[in-house]
DNA sequence: CCCTGATTCGC
DNA sequence: GCGAATCAGG
């Protein structure tokens, strides 16, 4: 298997989702979890809430010294670049870190306080605010085992090889069942997606200090059909 | 042991 | 560029 653009967008899309990259190479298929890991690091993803990684103490005294790290009889100067580390971005929360989605079904149900944060793309389309995701919608995308349903209703939809430049590119459901497809709307002009999906693909700022970990959206968004 | 991501390095 | 092997932490 090879990475093609669009094995590596759902790579990229589920990386910043918060999916593991178990979860990844799972579906993807034909990759194992180190070449998702490591792709995701060449695309220049790093660092999510790795549970390896999670120490991050200000006591940086204990031990600068660095482990040689490569066992391998290979005697090489230890002069890594010492990742300028990305300083905490507002990843998952730590319930979630491991990627999973949470169980709680409404990650925004009854929660008005936030401050609706509403602006106007470029296309026209309302930007919503980080969750403000039209509530209900997934709980949990189901993985795992496809039914392989023998769908033939995946005539008119538009597929993989449908892709250009004019039509939304928005998934819809998810690579590896048998009727995954594309939105196929018109694009908003310059975006990838029509203006609909343009209001879920950009989503508004809030401001600084009102915010939240992004809702880790399931892998492609939410489950619209 | 299981899991996780990070890193290295031969290809 | 790719990814197995390895490392390291939970």
């Amino acid at each position: 298997m090879s990475w093609t653009e669009e094995r590596t967008a759902t790579l990229k899309k589920m990386w910043e989702g918060g999916s593991t990259a178990s979860q990844i190479a799972e579906e993807l298929g034909g990759v194992s979890r180190n070449a998702v890991i490591g792709k995701a690091h060449r695309l220049g993803l790093k660092s999510r809430p790795s549970p390896v990684k999670a120490n991050d103490k200000k006591k940086a005294a204990a031990k600068p010294a660095a482990k040689p790290a490569a066992k391998k009889p290979v005697a090489k100067p230890a002069a890594r670049p010492a990742a300028p580390k990305p300083a905490a971005r507002p990843a998952a929360g730590p319930s979630n870190a491991g990627g999973q989605v949470p169980s709680q079904p409404l990650p925004n149900a009854g929660k008005s306080d936030l401050p609706k944060i509403v602006s106007v793309g470029p296309g026209g389309f309302l930007r919503q605010g980080p969750g403000d995701q039209q509530a209900p919608i997934p709980p949990a995308p189901p993985r795992r085992l496809v039914p392989a349903k023998p769908s033939p209703e995946i005539s008119d939809k538009t597929s993989l090889l449908d892709l250009s430049d004019k039509v939304c590119r928005w998934p819809m459901g998810h690579p590896g069942e048998p009727d995954f497809h594309f939105c196929g709307e018109q694009v908003n002009p310059g975006f990838p997606y029509c203006v609909e999906h343009c209001g879920r693909a950009y989503q508004a700022q809030l401001p600084r200090g009102a915010r939240r970990p992004p809702p880790p959206l399931p892998f492609g968004g939410p489950r619209v059909r």
